[in-house]
Order: structure tokens, then C-alpha cells, then sequence
DNA sequence: TGACGATATTGATACTTGCCGATATTGGTG
DNA sequence: CACCAATATCGGCAAGTATCAATATCGTCA
């Protein structure tokens, strides 16, 4: 309350929070799902094609993702490819996990096996 | 391309983005795991309790929570009860199964399953 | 070295959001 | 009805953010 009350200044110092910001977006959230469908490492390039917003936007929202932890990229000759972060995803899972946690799964014997990269 | 260059008019429209910009905050969060730890419904002033903001402020979040589609709410009496959408933690987690679809399955040759425990 | 293509950074602008105080609304009670 | 407690809404301010044009940086190639 008296933190809050001097000067509001508590905006997502959270990991959990800052990894569902990085998310919360439609530009992001297009991003994240094309590397989640290619299932490898993604030129830039490509994602410039997709979203329809300009190249310094499509860069900013790559340096988002990538502060958020949900990706990392690596420089490549003229081009930089980034990737998902396993570990973001295992930690995003866990939070849906855990608002799940009070509810009964109705009909979902379904329950898919979590393969883990071994390495 | 088009609707975009004549002005940034895009913002979260898609139901996922909304669903992720709903828990995308601290706040939020944070009543979000109350209700997922109560696992029934909540008096509102609960959360008055436990985020540390004012109650107009926690009032908003409960509209942004209940518009984004995450929780209901009942009036009985003087107070209000909230309660998650099993709706909502669905798509959450099916959103987080999509991003997590291209690590589950890596293209490793001898990629053994481990399965794991049904917590 | 110079030109070029791919990304990143900067700077400026408009929109969005979180916050609170004040106030309105709702429902129970005397 | 008047009063009170619990929530919601309003109004406004401050901070955050999404966007783009212009420009800088990096790496390749001639």
C-alpha cells in the first residue's frame, strides 16, 4: 500500500508476469507461434514477411521476446536466426499448469507425454 | 500491410492476445493463482487483501479479468464472487501445448519418451 | 575499399494502461 | 427512509508501449 501509495513503480519486475507480457501481443504472439511450428531456428527475415508491421517494428518485438527470455538468437552471416527457449516454454506450461491446478480436467485421458531434450 | 500503414489500429482484437494481455500483469496474476488456489469462487474483498492497490484499482482488474474472459462474477448480498472460467485455463493451456508443439516432439533419432508422472 | 543487403538503434508521436481520489450504485439493516 | 458496507464507475494523471522514418551497424562480395 505505502510503496504503491509514493509513486506507483511496480510494473513486472516479475519473471512470470514478464514472460506473459512478452506474450501479449499480436505481432509477438504471431512470432512465437511461427518458431513454435517451425520447431527450429527462424531468420528474421521471415518474420518481417509474416507479420505486417515494418522491419524496425518486427526488430523491436524480437528484442522483447528476447529480454523476455522466450527467445535467443544467434548472428549468422548477413542474417540472425532465433529460437524458441526451452525454457520459457517449460515455464509457461508450469504457469498454465498451475491456474489449472484447481480445476478438474473433465475429459482428458489425453494426457500428451512431455518429451524432454535429453541434452 | 494496408489497414496498418494508414494508421496503428490493431491492437488486441485476436481472443488468444486478449487471454494473455488479461493475466499479463502482476496484479492480476496474482488474483488469477488466488482463484486458482482457492479452487472455488472468491469474495472480491479477498483480493482488496492480498494486492497491495487500492480497491478501485483492484475492481478494474477484475473487470479487465472478467472482459478478457478469464473469470465470472455472482453478486450475493453486499459482495461479489469471482470464479475462474474453465474456459479461459483451457485455451491457456492449449496455447501453451501450440508453443511448446515444437519441442515436445525434437527430431532427435532416439528420442525416448519420458513420460511424466500424472501429478 | 566501396557498395549493398540484413538488422538494430534512435527519435518522435499517438495510443494504451495502471493507479488513485471522488463519487455513484447496490443491497442489507435499523 | 436513512445509514452503512461492499463494489463499481468516472476523471485525470503519469508511465509504458507500439509504430514508423531515418539512420547506424554489421557482414558479404566485387
Amino acid at each position: 500500500m505505502f510503496v504503491n501509495t509514493i509513486l506507483h513503480m511496480k510494473r513486472a519486475t516479475d519473471p512470470d508476469t514478464q514472460l506473459l507480457q512478452g506474450a501479449a501481443d499480436p505481432t509477438r504472439l504471431a512470432i512465437l507461434r511461427q518458431l513454435a511450428a517451425a520447431g527450429t531456428e527462424v531468420c528474421a527475415c521471415d518474420f518481417t514477411a509474416c507479420c505486417d508491421v515494418a522491419q524496425p517494428t518486427v526488430s523491436h518485438h524480437l528484442r522483447v521476446l528476447r529480454e523476455a527470455g522466450w527467445v535467443s538468437s544467434e548472428r549468422r552471416a548477413s542474417w540472425v536466426y532465433y529460437r524458441l527457449e526451452a525454457d520459457a516454454v517449460a515455464r509457461f506450461r508450469a504457469l498454465a499448469g498451475d491456474l489449472a491446478g484447481g480445476m478438474l480436467a473433465p475429459a482428458s485421458p489425453r494426457a500428451l507425454p512431455v518429451v524432454q531434450p535429453i541434452a
